[in-house]
DNA sequence: AATGCAATTGAGAATCAATTACAATAATAT
DNA sequence: ATATTATTGTAATTGATTCTCAATTGCATT
């Protein structure tokens, strides 16, 4: 089976709530396709402006709830002050190595955390929607620049 | 060896750096101690005043990196728009289990997450200096009222 | 194709946590 | 005591995000 295009899952979606499929939300989505690798509000801004696209940031503010409330994209935290996000349709979950020097960062897979969550559903009672897990630290350069 | 007071490990810290002991400081520090669980800069600032202390906001914004520098205090992060506290001197480092419903906070000791960070330090060259890892869902009690 | 309705838009105002400038105060070293 | 300079409170500022409002536009129905 196939899996479905990015833009056929938010169109249906959309289609599905009485929602209107407009140029700017696919402008948005199509943008946000095109990004290798996280991105936040302002650069997701600017480089729809590189591409004479006129959508306000209000718009990108209004839109971005919808793709992840589709399961398009997901809300990345660096603790910096303000939201990052990342394309996620089709990508395994998976965790963050952030370098506090040079704000690179690394993606991973900890397998365990699948566990924790039935574990933690069993003793709590909980039912659990998701996790986030960053870690921190100083790349091999940044230690040598100190 | 006894472990040392958190007002003494905080006085030690102002003498090496020629900061210098405030009224106020210590008075932020003390009711930190206090309080039992989590808190907020808001709440911080209303537990003073109802003790009659003056300390402002600005005060209490800048004394926190103090204590966090000094390992008394530790930014928690919930996601919702602004940073909460703990006190951990003394305390394991845990993770937060958080109810989406009514804001419920548990916490747990995932003890896998120590290998997790030699892991990655040895895998791509990282000084590891911390993780912080949160878990999301519906306790009982709100998974009833849906 | 024209109509009506409600969703959506852009612009700018509002909000809210956090930071900062500034002048007054007060902690330490001499 | 005096000088030095960190710290304080107040109020202004910043920066991200949300909201308001009038104008526009998508879409279902004639
Ligand atoms: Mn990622
Ligand atoms: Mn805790
Ligand atoms: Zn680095
Ligand atoms: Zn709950």
């Amino acid at each position: 089976m196939v899996m479905k295009s990015e833009i056929q899952v938010f169109r249906e979606y959309i289609r599905g709530r009485r929602l209107r499929r407009t140029p700017e939300r696919e402008q948005i989505l199509q943008e946000i396709f095109e990004i290798h690798g996280h991105f936040d509000v302002d650069e997701l801004h600017l480089r729809l402006r590189d591409k004479a696209s006129k959508v306000s940031k209000a718009s990108i503010y209004r839109a971005l709830p919808l793709f992840i409330d589709c399961g398009l994209v997901r809300e990345v935290d660096f603790s910096d002050g303000h939201w990052h996000y990342e394309h996620i349709y089709g990508h395994a979950h998976h965790s963050h190595l952030r370098c506090l020097g040079c704000g690179e960062v690394l993606e991973f897979v900890e397998p365990g955390l699948g566990l924790l969550e039935v574990h933690l559903a069993r003793e709590y009672g909980y039912r659990i929607k998701g996790h986030q897990l960053q870690v921190h630290g100083l790349c091999a350069t940044c230690q040598e620049a100190e």
